[in-house]
Formats: structure tokens, C-alpha cells, sequence
DNA sequence: CAGTTTTGTGCAGTCACTGCAAAAAGACAG
DNA sequence: CTGTCTTTTTGCAGTGACTGCACAAAACTG
């Protein structure tokens, strides 16, 4: 139902499957993450081809050689296809940063368990092309901003337990958050760096300047 | 054309409008904001009585008595009645940054103009419900993103002019962002609080905390 | 008052997204 | 293989946001 790369294979099981739990679960699940992948795979395609406004959810899906419809049954919207988090990786950050060790701060903590997370995003297949859609169409940012929100929200869940103070703590918050916006400026600084440039280490300069207070950088 | 408080008043001007340059220009800038300002009054007391979704365009364009197809020349989308800093806070908020005393570290010139910038918002006659229909419903903040993403870059670049670096500098990114963070979560902080605490308090300790580096407060 | 510019409105159309019910297909027991 | 149960896919019809366009209705100008 979901083939995208090859036409006219019968029945058999998909050949190159990157990542996790490749082939595991019955075949129905396997078909789901196959047709998920497929429709991720041609959208973010598309919107890197064409833009993503020019790119209906009609094309998305004749791409991807499944009904309209179908596209509701796995994304909520056109452009959650956007979205760099696998769902698990929000739900384990929490924990995550539970069992970081206990004399490490909330900000190192932090850090950490975002850089995991970045990691196994960048692991995905479709992080390149989605990262660079979302780079030269600053406006979907605002339609993938959710899932932005619930890893901060998972990650203040964390901090919060960690230190064994509430999600509504203002300096919890603050940490959650800010760790967060370190993490999408490292991205975006990344973007604009050389080829070379490791993001892992933009994320690790912008971490260390919250840690020193956004104090001014001593000029040359 | 707009009224939406006294019904049957020919053509004399608006009696009770609050806030800046009143009843400045000419007849049709008068009316102009007036229609603004009604549009966005209606919305967002329909959104609050009824909650976002229960509320079509067509129901905030009766209420306000024009015609739907006039609410999209003045917002592009249903929500955007939601932003709460006037376009000038936006593009005045660089300049604003520029005229800090030269003296004065990066991180603390943000914290000023932003404190003027809710002062601001707060004046305005909507802000109380656009921040409780905003906490209410979380999801309507991806749709108001845009404009707290706006604000950002124009307090970027005022610090890159006022530092003499460039906007891209990850240094000046980082300040920009981590401000507009602590912007977000002092509201938060301080819509659950206590009602006499004040937001600028709130403002200044998110903004405290950054200085210190994020490290954990001392416990008890 | 006549002419120009700006603002409001109606209309037709596109497209994202939803609920519902039926078809298609995998899972499983016998 | 067959019948049954469950999950997934699909079609259909509908709602409502948003846009472009052309025209009517102001409002400003001399």
C-alpha cells in the first residue's frame, strides 16, 4: 500500500529501513511505520522540491501512493510532518533526566539528555531535508512549535522530579525552557556555520553561556 | 461602520478609547483603528466566552457588525487578534536597545525594553483576556509565535547595533532568545501566582536567575 | 461638485481538516 | 482454507479558514 521507492514488489517485506525497531511486530505494524515513513518521507520531499505552499496534502498522498484521507490518520496536520522528535523521545526525557546523576545541576542535566535527543533526531532520515525546510520557511516554525512545547514540558517534568520541586517552579521552568531555546538557536547558528561545524558542539558553546550568566564575551 | 458599545450614534467620534495617540488623523485613520479595535474586541471576548474553537470568523464579524471578508484586511489569520504587542512595540524595540546607556551589559538592556514592552501590552484594553484565553488554551500560542518570533529579531538586531556585532552572532542570538524566553515564562509564572504579585517582579527574577547562570537556588 | 484614493463588501473558489460508515486486509482459531 | 474479529484504509459529505478579484461606498483633495 505505501511503496514510494520501488514500483512492483508483490507482497514481500520493504528492503532498506533505517533506524530503530526495524522489522519488529507483526506485519501491521510494520505496513504503519512503512506508511507513515512513506507519507513523512514524500511531504518533507515535496516541500523541499516545490515549497511547502505549493505542496496540498492531495500530492503528498499521491505520492505516497495512499488515499487523502489517509494522511489524517497519522498527522494532525500538513506540517507536523515536520516535527524532528520521534514520540518516544519526548516521553523518555523525562525520565531520561531522572536518572542523570544526582549531583549533576538541572542546566548540565539538561543538556545532556537535549543532546541525546538531538542526537537520535539527527539519526532520523528525513532530519536533513527537514531541518532545511524549516530553515527557508521560518513561518512553519509555528507548526512545530507544539512539540517543541511538549519536550519542555517533559524535560521541566524531569528537572522537576529531579530535584524534587514542582513543574510550576519558576527556576524549573526557566531551566526547561532555556535549555530549549539553547538548543534552537545551537541549531540554527548551526545551520549557518561551516559544513564542519559540529552541531553537538554548538549546542555544548551555547549551554556554557547560559552557565556564565549570558555574560558579555570578552572582545578580541 | 464598527461601533460595537453604543448602538445608535450618527457619526460622532468613538467616546472612550484608551491608550496612545487617540484622535489623531483624519476621520478615516479614526475609523480605521476603530474598526481594528472592534474586530479585536469581539473576538476575543467571543473566544473567551465560548472558548477559540466554538468561534468562527463569521461570528466575531457579526458581533462586530462588518462584513467577514473585511476581518482579513485587517488580520491574517483568526487568531492573530491574539499578539499582544502593537506593531510599533515590535519595530520600536531595536531602537529602544540602540539608546541604552553604552555602560550597560547586553542582558540587562533586554530586561529593560522588554519590562516597557509588557508595560505596554498591559495597557492595552485586551490584554487581560488575550492572556487568559492564551493560558486556557496553550495550543493557540503556535498561532501568536510569530509575532513573539518578530519581536526577538528586532531585540537581536538592537543588540547587534548596540554591541557592533553582527545579528548572526550566536552570542547576541542566544541573549535575544533566552530574553524573550524569560518573557514567557515570568507571564506564566505570574498568571498562577498570587494576584498582587507583580510581572515586572517576576520579569526581574527570571531575568536574575539568567545572570546567575542558571545555577539551582539554595535549598531551605 | 468632480476626481482620486482608500476602505468595505460580495462572490467564487481552494484547501485543510473532521466525522461517519463501509470496504479492505491482517490476525487468529478451528 | 474458512469464518470471525480487529485494525487500517478509504470514500463521501460537510465545515470553515483564507484568498483574489471586481465593484460599491466612503473619505480626502482641489
Amino acid at each position: 500500500m505505501a511503496g514510494s521507492a520501488h514500483p512492483a514488489s508483490t507482497a514481500t517485506e520493504r528492503p532498506a529501513d533505517t533506524g530503530v525497531g526495524v522489522s519488529s511486530g507483526g506485519l501491521r505494524e510494520r505496513k504503519k511505520r512503512a506508511t507513515r515513513q512513506a507519507l513523512q518521507r514524500s511531504a518533507v520531499t515535496l516541500f523541499r522540491e516545490h515549497g511547502p505552499n505549493a505542496v496540498t496534502v492531495e500530492d503528498i498522498c499521491a505520492h505516497a501512493e495512499v488515499s487523502p484521507r489517509t494522511f489524517f490518520n497519522y498527522f494532525t496536520s500538513k506540517e507536523e510532518v515536520l516535527v524532528p522528535w520521534a514520540p518516544e523521545t519526548i516521553t523518555n526525557t523525562s525520565g531520561r533526566v531522572v536518572s542523570r546523576p544526582t549531583e549533576e545541576d538541572p542546566l548540565s542535566s539538561a543538556q545532556a539528555v537535549l543532546g541525546e535527543a538531538l542526537d537520535t533526531a539527527m539519526s532520523g532520515e528525513v532530519w536533513r531535508d527537514q531541518a532545511l525546510v524549516l530553515r527557508d520557511h521560518p513561518e512553519l516554525f509555528e507548526r512545530v512549535v507544539t512539540s517543541f512545547r511538549a519536550l519542555e514540558s517533559s524535560l521541566v517534568e524531569g528537572l522537576a522530579r529531579k530535584t524534587d520541586t514542582s513543574t510550576e517552579d519558576p527556576y524549573v521552568r526557566l531551566v526547561g525552557a532555556s535549555a530549549i531555546t539553547a538548543l534552537r538557536v545551537a541549531v540554527r547558528t548551526w545551520q549557518e556555520s561551516e559544513p564542519d561545524e559540529r552541531l553537538r558542539d554548538c549546542l555544548d558553546e551555547a549551554f556554557e553561556r547560559l552557565r556564565h550568566g549570558l555574560r558579555p564575551p570578552h572582545r578580541r
